[in-house]
RNA sequence: GGGCGAGUGGCGGAAUGGCAGACGCUGGGGACUUAAAAUCCCCUCCGGUGAAAACUGGGUGCGGGUUCAAUUCCCGCCUCGCCCACCA
């Protein structure tokens, strides 16, 4: 802004000498502290509302601008609720464990505990600069043992429950719900009982008769941990993970980048198994996906939470290795076993055969191949002598690519061939069993039957390597048009080729095909229609069934069913019974899938994508995992008194890295830790796991820590949470649209099962705010340079500086490296919090991204300037002369209504950019004024209030109240003073505008009519015309239609 | 490759079937002032006619469609952004 003369005028809108007058005196005052249930000052009868902003991670960049958006807007929603008698949590804390903070404590060579702390006072100074209504009392960090003491606790209730997908429970809604999880000591209780049993793997089950199963009894003390270990939603098991020796950890697929290289650093990563801790989300899929529906959610994060979650329903199918089965007059014998009948044992039981899952259990007949994993189990088993070296050599080099690096590779298909081969169950016949890195160990079976004719990835790798193509599916007669088009440059040859084909079987149209061939221009379109019209289409089609290869592509979409073995004429050895010809994909699925179940051979199969949560990192900077390992390799639970297990200080925290990359072993940095790892009790030794928590951890349950961060006793009081919980808006970026939040969810639910928390849910309402870009500028050939390098000669004519070169102005996104990132601090500085909050605010809809234009902020710096210059005379600093005691007239009435009406109904929809222009519509009503009436200036400080929080403070305090208006009542207003009493109406003749009536507001349409058809701009134009049709739309326009 | 979202003046955006461009920025003009700043007022989508008031044509990425009426709904295409990515 312009450096004013100091002392000229003594009452000008001194911005940051009012900010620091408030946000002293809401400190000193406590003006924003919740009152939970239990204190005796709170006050029960008023509604709750738990407001929440996704907290930050205290990183050493501070906070920029992108952070604010949020927290403005849940600050304006938070204010304004108090102001409507709602009881508020409005609370703020950091998220101070994890990687970056250890990774900049690393580069830095500061104590990761050291750095987080000084982090975390750089953002609370700059929070409170903003003057947000939280209540700071609540404010914990995430690394603070008092907090992670529970983080350990719930990660033992998790480790110490299993999931009992059986058990049936009614919900607060009165649904019934199937599956949840309980204490592991109930499940104990029903073992001894007797009921269940256990198999040889240590599966357990239900019926402890079932043959081949174990009573509880009889198991050894050791197998019976072992099987309850197999039970807990918290457990250890060996799971491939990134590996990056370098860095000396293992890597979420996240910090690895597309090439197989770690994303800090580029180094090599690796696939290995390791023994991970992992957590069961997986047992909460359907509870996921069902509880999501009723949520208050954008619609695209929804989607994107199921599209992580994957569900698909689809068929598991049974193909038996040829070495080890025969068919025998349609039944299928065990060469070693012929006891073995499958129909009477459980698929996954079924030996020497390969199990496949399928979305398509209706191409089946199709399969002419199969393919497994290169890390499939039965691969090492299955190989046959010659085939062994291109086998291991295939196998060695997939293990050194990740699966990301894996699934990039979209171009070109490779695999080998095992020398064994499978029966297809439906057709009989010995199809070839082949090992590629397009099929994933990790989703499924890791082996699929190939349906090339129905599967674009399996008819590539049927193309490459030559193996056979069934198409099972007539395709639709759209699809065959489409082919022909998507294959233009070859068209001639494709067109002739498939009438050719069709010719065979049909000489007699010989004669117009090939006029039709000499027409070359507009082959495709007179062609096809000329096909459709004789019922040509349908012979292309059927040169389709029978020769797939010829058409490059599968048909992948759903038709009928074709093609199944009885048609082409060899004897089916196995299935006589069975033909899906002509059946719909539906239909086909279900008689399949019917079928193979009764033959032993299948059943219907739900799967998902999701996967169990790896929980282990070989970091420093995280929670320490509450359990001890015993020398025998027993793992026991710490008891919850000896709790929290805190991180030993070390003062060498990093990682450490490896050399010998292939070979070697994490070694995470507690392991450094000597005295603190050896724990001895009752005269055994153990120690403490070496590994620590993700930084998800402790963002899973801190919405339930606000609620009561005090508590040592419990992660917070049951009837805090019942009143406070769930939240009722959750405002954060949408880049946690899935991990965080499909975290936190389970972690929730988990501790709604134990009966910690009082619903299934934790967010009701969530909205994302957009992210702030930067500007920045590209040159002719595409370089992107920052604002610094440029320079401005024209409105919209921008050069380089040294270069002269013209360059476009781009949205980018921030950053240091393109120097357009906005430092908060400099812009509250000059124009103060209250300018920064409406220019963030205003700048468009919350919800979308949007670049920061500091060029903008001082129009908003402005509307407070002319905000205060209603009240205060900047000559004297004194109220305002035009300030008047009058009753005031009915068009400020009318200005003022409408705005408190416009803005309370923009903020409930957190509509704040045009809240904002509403007020700036009542300000340039005001402005010239030279009347103002105290009666609609003081309701209208009220209405800022949320958006301009110290401004309004002052201004209310001048005005002659004593206290903070926080809790002030929201005005109120009058719906008849709302609506004006006259309305502009616009009038088309044949929907185009040609004149504007006023009218009153109420009149109805005959009336609007009337008035129209009297205007005389409307009767010149209509001159000569005779009036068909009007249209009147109430209040808003008249369409005159002329015949 | 798939999914989702977006595309409106010089810029940020408003209007989600009913007068396109509210409101702000930028730019221009005026008042006040010795002057400047600040403030206040007016104009500012593009084109044509006009001294002016005004009149008039076009216009919401492109091409179609539905409708009395489309930025808004439907179909196809283009561009950008985000997410997922061989998920059988």
């Amino acid at each position: 802004m312009s450096q004013e003369p100091s002392g000229i005028k003594p009452g000008r809108y001194d911005c940051r000498a009012i900010e620091t007058r408030w946000q002293k005196y809401w400190e000193e005052n406590q003006s924003f502290r919740a009152i939970n249930p239990s204190d005796s000052s709170a006050d029960t009868s008023r509604p709750k509302f738990y407001i929440l902003d996704m907290f930050p991670y205290p990183s050493g960049a501070g906070l920029h601008v992108g952070h604010p958006l949020g927290y403005c807007a849940t600050d304006i929603v938070a204010r304004y609720k108090r102001m409507r008698g709602f009881n508020v949590l409005h609370p703020m804390g950091f998220d101070a464990f994890g990687l970056p903070a250890e990774q900049y404590a690393v580069e830095t060579n500061v104590h990761p505990a050291i750095t987080t702390q000084k982090n975390i006072e750089m953002y609370r100074r700059q929070l409170r600069m903003f003057g947000f209504s939280y209540d700071w009392k609540r404010e914990f960090a995430t690394s603070d043992p008092k907090y992670y003491k529970f983080t350990q606790w719930m990660f033992a209730r998790m480790y110490d429950s299993w999931y009992d997908a059986d058990c049936s429970w009614i919900d607060r809604d009165g649904r019934s719900q199937s599956g949840r999880a309980r204490p592991i000591r109930e499940l104990v209780a029903e073992l001894e009982s007797g009921r269940w049993g256990a198999d040889p793997s240590l599966a357990l089950v239900r019926d402890s008769h079932a043959m081949g199963f174990r009573r509880w009894n009889t198991l050894t003390d050791k197998e019976r941990s072992a099987a309850l270990d197999r039970q807990r939603l918290a457990f250890l098991d060996e799971v491939p993970v990134n590996w990056c020796p370098a860095l000396g950890t293992v890597l979420s697929n996240e910090e690895v980048d597309n090439e197989g290289r770690s994303e800090r650093g580029r180094h090599p990563v690796y696939r290995r198994p390791l023994k991970q801790w992992m957590l069961r989300i997986t047992c909460y899929t359907e509870r996921l996906l069902s509880d999501l529906e009723p949520l208050d959610w954008p619609e695209p994060i929804k989607l994107m939470q199921r599209n992580w979650i994957g569900k698909s329903t689809g068929a598991e199918i049974l193909f038996p290795l040829a070495d080890h089965w025969t068919i025998e007059s349609g039944t299928w014998k065990h060469k070693k076993s012929p006891t073995i009948d499958l129909t009477k044992i459980p698929l996954e039981r079924a030996p020497d055969a390969i199990r496949v899952y399928t979305t398509r259990p209706d191409t089946v007949f199709g399969a002419t191949y199969m393919v497994i994993a290169p890390e499939h189990p039965l691969v090492e088993s299955i190989v046959t002598s010659d085939q062994r070296g291109a086998i291991q050599q295939y196998v060695t080099t997939a293990r050194h690519r990740t699966e990301l690096d894996r699934t990039n590779e979209t171009k070109e298909k490779t695999g080998v061939f095992t020398g064994a081969y499978a029966f297809n169950p439906t057709t009989g016949r010995r199809i070839p069993i082949w090992i590629a890195d397009y099929v994933l160990m990790g989703y499924g079976s890791g082996a699929i039957m190939a349906v090339p004719g129905s599967d674009t990835r399996d008819f590539e790798f049927a193309c490459k390597f030559d193996l056979p193509i069934v198409a099972v599916v007539k395709p639709s007669e759209d699809w065959i048009k489409e082919r022909l088009h998507g294959l233009t440059d070859r068209m001639d040859e494709v067109v002739q080729k498939a009438f050719d084909a069709i010719m065979r079987e049909v000489p007699e149209h010989q004669a117009e095909l090939q006029i039709a061939q000499e027409r070359s221009s507009g082959l495709q379109e007179k062609t096809l229609t000329a096909m459709r019209k004789d019922h040509r289409l349908p012979k292309l089609i059927e040169h389709y069934l029978r020769h797939p290869k010829f058409w490059k592509a599968a048909f992948i979409g759903e038709g009928h069913a074709a093609n199944s073995p009885e048609m082409d004429g060899k004897k089916n050895l196995h299935a006589p019974s069975i033909s899906l010809n002509g059946l719909t994909t539906m239909q086909a699925k279900v008689v399949i899938t019917e079928w193979l179940e009764r033959q032993g051979l299948g059943r219907s199969k739900r799967q998902y994508k999701l996967r169990d949560w790896l929980f282990s990192r070989q970091r420093y900077w995280g929670e320490p995992f509450p359990v001890l390992h015993g020398e025998d390799g027993q793992t026991i639970l710490m008891s919850d008194d000896e709790l929290p297990l805190e991180l030993p200080t070390m003062a060498d925290f990093k990682p450490t890295p490896s050399a010998d990359e292939a070979h070697s072993l994490p070694e995470p940095p507690l392991g450094r830790a000597k005295e603190w790892l050896t724990v001895t009790r009752n005269g055994r030794k153990y120690h403490h796991d070496l590994n620590t928590m993700p930084n998800w951890a402790g963002s899973c349950w801190y919405y339930l820590r606000f609620i009561d961060p005090e508590n040592a006793k419990q992660f917070c009081d049951s009837e805090a949470e019942k009143y406070w919980m769930p939240v009722d808006l959750y405002v954060g970026g949408a880049e946690h649209a899935v991990l965080h939040l499909l975290y936190a969810r389970f972690w929730h639910k988990v501790l709604f099962d134990l009966g910690y928390v009082s619903g299934p849910e934790p967010f009701m309402k969530l909205f994302n705010q957009g992210k702030i870009q930067g500007f920045a500028f590209r040159d002719s050939r595409g370089n992107v340079v920052g604002p610094d390098a440029v320079e401005q000669r024209g409105e919209d004519d921008f050069v380089l500086k040294n270069s002269g070169e013209p360059v476009t102005r781009i949205v980018a996104k921030m950053s240091k490296s393109l120097k357009n990132v906005v430092n908060p601090d400099e812009i509250i500085a000059e124009y103060g919090a209250d300018t920064f909050r409406i220019y963030e605010m205003y700048m468009g809809p919350l919800e979308t991204d949007k670049p920061w234009n500091t060029r903008d902020v001082p129009g908003l710096f402005k509307l407070c300037q002319r905000i205060w210059r209603l009240v205060v005379s900047e000559q004297t600093g004194e109220l305002s002369p035009a300030l008047c005691n009058d009753p005031p007239d009915e068009e400020n009435l009318r200005a003022l209504h409408k705005l408190i009406q416009k803005v309370g109904e923009d903020i409930e929809q957190l509509k704040l950019n045009t809240a904002i222009a509403a007020i700036f519509d009542f300000v340039n009503i005001m402005t010239p004024k030279d009347r103002r009436f105290r009666a609609v200036i003081e309701p209208f400080i009220l209405t800022v209030a949320p958006f301009t929080p110290h401004l309004a403070e002052e201004l209310w305090n001048r005005l002659g109240h004593k206290k903070t208006l926080t809790y002030e009542p929201w005005p109120k207003f009058d719906p008849k003073l709302t609506r004006d009493e006259q309305v502009e109406v616009g009038v088309q003749i044949g929907g185009k505008l040609r004149a504007r009536i006023l009218i009153p507001a109420d009149a109805d349409e005959k009336a609007t009519e009337t008035a129209a058809l009297a205007d005389p701009k409307v009767m010149e134009a209509l001159a000569g015309k005779t009036v068909r049709k009007v249209i009147v739309v109430k209040g808003r326009l008249v369409n005159i239609i002329t015949g």
